[in-house]
DNA sequence: ACAATTAATGTAATCGATTGCACGAAAATA
DNA sequence: TATTTTCGTGCAATCGATTACATTAATTGT
């Protein structure tokens, strides 16, 4: 019921007839004790059930061990998949993540790192959310002198590292993929280009066209929301709108689906008369009856070696310089069902 | 580069020529300070942007507004989802939550826990993993007087709150929902009852067959992991053996997943020739071209409702005295379409 | 006008660990 | 033997905020 009062060093220094200051050097180790002593102190300390007191280090040492994740939303396979990959790289090393969620939101975002910063974590992994765009609460970070890394979803701020999937490329390879599938006439349903990542993909959507002599087609263009709802009314538009298509390469993979819903209904078959690509290889697609030919983007990965690139700042800073580490992870397209055309 | 100093109690009380105890003072609004320096404290510490060092507070108060979270796998949509509505909950009171993942192993659930007690965490809230047996390492928590809150899976401990499923109830519905479907030889393939979750579908499973009256037959009961692979596998096993069922109840909606990709590739029709319903509500579920029946579990209340317990639990424990409360929620089935029988 | 309250502020200890400086004792050197 | 090093420890300040207790100043009552 009541708090087992924690043991200090005070209480082993007590116990020894010694000052707590031997016991803190003996406990770390310091050529400044006698064998001796160094290893009654370890002894006893281990009878006591000795827990060094992680906030009074903390507060001397100015460092907690603690590092901060940001992201728009936690139960995203994506983001909590980045989480672990960050954790798993942290963990051994005696850090704790701390997540906040932004639900998409500026505001909420300031305030998170307000207070992360309140708490003095160690360093701050941040995936920005879609409606920032003043970096000002940002930047404060970055002027705290406290390491901070992007991933996936950034802004161009200097001295900022920062780890992201090659968009361009990824959207470029699903695109060539489509047309080497005889597709020709493809449309874009994308997402907003705030976002870097949507503006890559969309570019890259381009490049490939006209790598490969295609036209653009200004009809063909979309951009929405990341929904299997804005997926319907996409394609609901483009069919009202008489608007002709023969493949949809989605920024989105809950939009491809939106998509393919829609044409169903309407008497298409998927692949035959329309083929589909989607973007981010989320759990649900290879578990589709017609799994869904996507990008993936290897979110564990991403977070490994965002937690690497953190290490190696704050090693750096106490070298007293700063490195911008711009890593960028190339995509993997999966090719499945709904882009192979029957008999190609 | 270098980090920006950081502002003190003591910077305001040499500003103002008063002492940093009356600082202290004015700034949490003691009545024992003049209506004067509380005005000028307040606005010189708005000035130079004071912050509250909380390590300095933690380190005093011996509260550090942070929360252990500790799940086997933060990626897993359920658990993704709980950790979002503990969050949400307690990051509106200031609290930090703090992340840890198991990996369904006790070790390293008793080396996490343990951590997090050192970092003086104000409580922890744990489902625990599939190997946990011993609770040593979870009775050390509720010695240490720090509050500890079980979700979803848990251990039965005395003084220990709780916050779970009725996964009894979800499954008695579940089966109950294909016998009135006219599904009468009903498979149920589960998990290893060292869980309870797995134990209590089970129970309500039988229960359901024994309330309408149908045998219990030992051959159509199996125990298999919670994944595609094994859910083909048990199907496998079942054809194999010519044991004949005209439905499947299974505990995991990978399990189920898997069973209808073999019976499929057997020639058999879903919902005609077998009704399937699964577990937990995956997204994926309502996905699928098919959607899949399924017993939903609210993990985002479930969180709510954890967070909910421990503000209560730190309340009382102030009262010095502590209450076990075990909540209990209900589940949902939502009823799709692989197990309405046409035309029933 | 003087004692008794009350109001406002200051002093100093505390939370637990770290660390520069000082001190005494033993060992090495002259 | 006298003197300088070296070695092991202890003292006390520090990190930043809180709070019991002490102290001073202002106010009230008689």
């Amino acid at each position: 019921m009541r708090q087992k009062e924690k043991v200090t060093i005070y209480d082993i220094s007590k116990k020894l007839n010694i000052s707590a200051a031997t016991v803190s050097r003996a406990l770390n180790d310091s050529d400044r004790v006698s064998l001796k002593t160094k290893e009654l102190v370890l002894k006893t300390a281990k009878e006591l059930n000795y827990q060094q007191n992680a906030l009074a280090l903390a507060l001397k040492s100015g460092r907690t061990f603690n590092v901060g994740v940001v992201v728009p939303y936690i139960n995203h396979t994506f983001f909590a998949s980045v989480i672990r990959g960050i954790e798993e790289e942290l963990e051994p090393k005696g850090y704790h993540v701390i997540i906040c969620q932004t639900h998409e939101n500026v505001e909420s975002e300031a305030k998170q790192i307000k207070t992360l910063l309140n708490t003095h974590i160690d360093g701050i992994f941040i995936s920005v959310s879609k409606t920032t765009e003043s970096v000002k609460h940002i930047e404060e970070v970055r002027d705290e002198g406290v390491p901070l890394i992007f991933f996936d979803r950034k802004k161009d701020i200097s001295g900022v590292s920062s780890v992201t999937i090659n968009d361009f490329e990824g959207a470029y390879e699903a695109t060539t993929h489509l047309i080497q599938q005889g597709y020709t006439n493809i449309a874009h349903i994308g997402g907003d280009h705030k976002l870097e990542i949507y503006k890559h993909r969309y570019d890259g959507y381009i490049a490939a066209l006209k790598a490969h002599n295609l036209p653009v087609n200004d009809d063909l263009l979309l951009q929405v929301n990341s929904t299997v709802e804005a997926g319907i009314e996409a394609v609901k538009f483009l069919l009202k709108n008489n608007i002709s298509f023969d493949a949809i390469f989605s920024a989105s993979d809950y939009v491809a689906l939106g998509g393919m819903r829609e044409l169903r209904a309407n008497g298409f078959k998927i692949p035959e008369d329309v083929g589909v690509v989607g973007f981010s290889n989320e759990p649900f697609t290879k578990y589709l009856e017609r799994p869904l030919t996507t990008v993936g983007q290897t979110p564990v990965l991403m977070g490994q070696i965002a937690a690497q690139v953190f290490l190696e700042q704050i090693t750096d800073v106490k070298k007293n310089f700063r490195v911008e580490k711009k890593v960028v992870l190339s995509p993997e397209l999966y090719t499945r069902d709904t882009s192979i055309k029957k008999g190609s």
